[in-house]
DNA sequence: GTATCTGCAAAACATTTGCAATTCT
DNA sequence: AGAATTGCAAATGTTTTGCAGATAC
C-alpha cells in the first residue's frame, strides 16, 4: 500500500516534467505499464484499473494515452495490425513475438545510423522493429 | 492497352502458382499493387480501382486481400496504427517514411539473424522494420 | 472563476460476416 | 450441377467526438 502512494508519487513527479498533470487516473494508467511492461492494448488496461477504480470510462483511458503520446510519456507500437499497444519504456529497443505464446519481448538494438546502406542519405529519427517467430522457452518444450 | 492485357495474363500465372484463383478482381488489385508500389491502405485501392470497375466492392477488396495474405501473396504491414497497409513485395525489406512527405521508402535489409545479441536463442520468423523520419528530398527543400 | 479533466452517449471508421445472386469449371 | 466468387447490408470492434458535470489551480 504504501508501495503504491510512494510509486504513485515518483510517477506524479514524472509526468509533471513531461509537462502532463498527473491525475488519479493518469498516474495509474501509467503505473500500469510501467509495472507491468507487457505491451498491453488499451482494453487491457481498462480491464485491469477498472476493477480497482469502478467508474473509470475507457474513453478516459484513450484520452490519457493519446495525451501521454503527445508529451512523449509512452510510445504506441504496432504490434497487431487491428489493436494500438502502448510501451512506456520510450528508449529504442526491439519487440519479438512468439508466435506459440504470444509472449512480446525487448530486445536491445544499437543506435548506429550507418548500419543500413540505403539510408545514408535519409535522416532517421524513430525507429520500430518488429521481429515474429519463436522464444527460446517455446522452442524447448515443443522438442 | 495491350501492355495491360499482357500483365494481366502474367499475373494470372503468378496468382495460380500461388494457389489463388486468377479472377478479374483479384488481378487488378495485384496489378495495382504491382504497378504502384506504394504500400496503400484498402481504401487507396478501391478509390483507385472503382474508376474502371464501378461495381467493384470494398469487401471484396478486403476479402481478396485477406487471400493474398493467407498464400503468401502480399504482405501486411503495420505502418499506421489504424489501417492496414499491403506489399506485394514479400521479401524481407524494411520501410522508410518521411514524416514530412509521407511517402514510404523501401530498404534493404540484411538476412543474417546474429547481429541483435538478445535473440541468439529465438527463432526469426518474420522481421517488420519501419524508421521515420525525412527523406534526402525533403532534407534539401528544408534547407 | 476559469481551465482542465472525466465519463457517458453517440458518431466515425475499419474490418468481418451472413447471405443471395452470379460466375467459373 | 457444384464449388468458388462477388457484393450488398448488417454486425462487430476500435477509436474519436460532443457535451455536461466534476475537479483542480
Amino acid at each position: 500500500m504504501i508501495k503504491l502512494i510512494e510509486k504513485s508519487f515518483e510517477i506524479g513527479e514524472y509526468l509533471k516534467n513531461k509537462g502532463v498533470r498527473p491525475s488519479e487516473q493518469r498516474i495509474r494508467i501509467f503505473e500500469y505499464l510501467y509495472i507491468n511492461k507487457n505491451h498491453p492494448t488499451v482494453d487491457m488496461i481498462y480491464r485491469e484499473l477498472v476493477q480497482k477504480m469502478p467508474c473509470l470510462s475507457k474513453t478516459t483511458v484513450y484520452n490519457t494515452l493519446n495525451i501521454f503520446l503527445k508529451n512523449n510519456v509512452v510510445r504506441q507500437l504496432a504490434i497487431e495490425e487491428n489493436e494500438a499497444r502502448y510501451d512506456a519504456v520510450i528508449e529504442l529497443h526491439g519487440h519479438f513475438k512468439c508466435e506459440k505464446c504470444e509472449n512480446i519481448y525487448d530486445f536491445d538494438i544499437e543506435k548506429t545510423n550507418n548500419e543500413y546502406e540505403d539510408l545514408k542519405k535519409y535522416e532517421i529519427n524513430e525507429k520500430y522493429i518488429l521481429f515474429k517467430g519463436i522464444c527460446p522457452s517455446c522452442l524447448k518444450s515443443s522438442k
